[in-house]
DNA sequence: TATTGTTATACTCTATAACTATA
DNA sequence: TATAGTTATAGAGTATAACAATA
């Protein structure tokens, strides 16, 4: 379990950038152009994770976002602030219980939403261009399997997280 | 948690987000992870690129980091100054040429660099505890393409990037 | 004039903690 | 008292641009 084992005969090939490395490498990679992209819908990358997350489960609160993303209430405001003031987002009063606010996609929001879609799908054949589709099925496996073994949670980017 | 009749989450782990997002997720990580392990030696994420430019190739100048980052010549300042008050990088006035500055690792630098070594094996174990050998090689392999595919430079975490 | 490095400044992102309104 | 959300503030990280020293 500790760390590097030369055994076994097969050393040949030294791996100049170890697997971790070029996780981090990649990855950062991927995200930077994927905010470029969205960039030009006029959103941050930021903005991408709560706006589907409000558009998967209509009425959500604040708190609800900020527990499942992992970051303070604080900064749920700050996001929604911003896709309120540019449309994408309504804060609906419940009358019930009126210290939340149940949050909603405009029109607007919806619209953004599927541009983002169309934005993934684009992204995607951009990222992955190097591989064809067994490839590309083999790499999103193997990522699966580290993404489950580390904890992550589903759809939450780690950028969030504290 | 609040009411939520919302058909409940049996995700279906087919292929919830794409390749790219995968790739985004499990990179941030691999990096939160990374910072985590270096951080007990004293150093952050930004100080061990520089350390092992430096340490690969001694005497280099500042200019030559930053380009080779893609980042501005005064953010090196600040992160050689930081490394210098830690005592692990040392400017030495070239006497041929007292514009610019020879980069050298101090002897604690070298310490420092021997004891990342370590942090990185971990770090890949810990990273890849999912996979067997021959899914490390295939993962590293397609990570490898990918990064070429996108011109990636060899080494370079493009969270320097501009 | 060009190059290397530095300083001064400002901007973005995010967290902490105190606060308001409601329950 | 407890909860949802807000505001005020501060810190980290990084870029831009003006600057000094040297060539």
């Amino acid at each position: 379990m500790t760390s590097q084992e030369h055994g076994n005969g097969t050393a040949p090939r030294s791996r100049p950038r170890g697997t971790a490395f070029l996780l981090a490498q990649v990855g950062a990679h991927a995200a930077a152009r994927f905010a470029e992209r969205v960039g030009v819908l006029g959103v941050a990358p930021s903005d991408v994770g709560l706006l589907r997350m409000i558009s998967t489960r209509p009425g959500r609160s604040q708190q609800s976002l900020a527990e499942e993303l992992g970051v303070v209430p604080s900064r749920v405001v700050t996001l929604v602030d911003g896709l309120e003031r540019k449309g994408l987002v309504e804060r609906r009063r419940n009358p019930r219980d009126r210290r939340n606010y149940a949050l909603h996609l405009t029109e607007e929001g919806s619209r953004v939403m599927a541009g983002m879609r169309e934005v993934g799908a684009a992204h995607e054949d951009d990222i992955c261009a190097a591989l064809d589709e067994p490839q590309r099925e083999q790499l999103a496996a193997l990522l699966e399997a580290v993404a489950v073994q580390q904890g992550l949670t589903e759809g939450v980017h780690p950028g969030y997280r504290r």
